[in-house]
DNA sequence: TAGATTGTTAATCGATTAACAATC
DNA sequence: TAGATTGTTAATCGATTAACAATC
């Protein structure tokens, strides 16, 4: 983002912390590779190159090599990559192997979308909560899951051990959930308001932000009406 | 985020084109600027510093000043910024002083979602058409826009000048939906789907996915687990 | 062995940041 | 004039890319 100029990740390490790091560059490619990868094996595909992979994933073999050489040597000279152990490898590197409890709060028409979202459990995201401050949604279900009172949070987060949260509450109302999710013990956000969230140090927010993305195509589009277009 | 790691826009200019070349890290955020701007607005301020915008858009200043650097110099030294007019001259360079016909193909929750999103009208984005291929919806009323067969596309487009396109279908129709969008003459595509888009040069297209967000802090979570917190 | 393809190096490119001269 | 703050420079940092040695 740009992208992903898009989160703020302060991670100090201790000098004798043995944990690779990864660009952040490189982390946000890793999800496109798995589900590159996915689809492969889906298809059939015992083994693919470099080459294979990059075109799935939409980028060029040498980023991808680039890439996969910071998570260590999983491919074969002259051969390529197992597409199962590749994709194991790279799921374990971003922790979809193991189960995360997730809580979305705000259950209006983009909650809904989410809630319904079938991405989430296919990934290991599983949607442990439906939080609202409407009492007039309480009680129904949506997405097979009761909405309960923005008050239950703290009760929920606790007792599911839940480490990130989606917002997807009215701007006015973000920064207050955000507080919330953070005394709480919250420390991953996925923001989806429109507004600059402030967090303490240590607490991860990505932003989804769909007028943000109309503008940059816009921005773009207007200077192809100008400009000579490619 | 990265980012921006999202887009790649491949346009080539002729050496006689005057259009400044703004970086595209700057073009991302310039809309997060224009936000800070209208809230501060909203707000009664007048005139403000590059310090004062700079922590309303979650940047720090020297950032803030290079972007705006790349616009002009609508500053005054030892003074600040007038609010109303640095709105102004962001928004004409975005290009949201304009009008922007869009449409939205698939209703399901998410297109739903976005259908009722408000920040569209707002910034100068009009729906002019909701699409689905799904029958059952034609006729039905979402947002107070009647759904149209997925076929009258072309038509749409033609008539409304639709240069923006929005995919909420579900993955395996995306393709297909932008292959008809980009024949129809739409350029620039912000896709919702979880699959890689291939279009031809020229087109312009942005991803959102609520899946590869989650990962990435997921990513991000694993670590503080065994690493040190900040 | 010959052909193929990875993993790594090094060059290039673009983005960020601090510092400060320009100037209100 | 003195204080404040922009706009720009230059250094640094991180990401991308091409090329190729390593090696299957």
């Amino acid at each position: 983002m740009p992208g992903n100029e898009r989160a703020t990740h302060v991670t100090a390490r201790t000098p004798t912390d043995a944990v690779r790091d990864i660009p952040e560059a490189t982390v946000a490619r890793l999800p496109v590779y798995l589900r590159a990868l996915t689809a492969l094996a889906d298809g059939g595909t015992v083994s693919c190159s470099s080459e294979q992979l990059a075109t799935a994933a939409g980028v060029n073999s040498a980023k991808l090599r680039k890439d996969l050489s910071y998570l260590g040597s999983y491919g074969t000279r002259g051969v390529g990559y197992d597409v199962e152990y590749l994709r194991y490898q790279i799921a374990r590197e971003i922790g979809v192997t193991q189960d995360w409890p997730v809580v979305i709060v705000g259950i209006g028409n983009l909650g809904h979308a989410l809630a319904n979202f079938s991405g989430f459990r296919s990934r290991g995201f599983r949607v442990v909560a439906l939080l609202d401050a409407d009492h007039t949604l309480h009680e129904q279900q949506v997405a097979g899951i009761v909405v309960r009172p923005f008050d239950d949070l703290e009760q929920i987060v606790r007792e599911n051990d839940v480490a990130i949260g989606v917002i997807s509450v009215p701007a006015f109302a973000a920064q207050d959930v955000a507080d919330r999710m953070v005394s709480a013990g919250i420390s991953s956000i996925l923001n989806f308001a429109p507004i600059v969230l402030t967090v303490p140090p240590g607490v991860d927010v990505r932003k989804v932000d769909l007028s943000i993305e109309l503008q940059i195509l816009a921005y773009h589009e207007q200077r192809k009406a100008h400009g000579e277009p490619v």
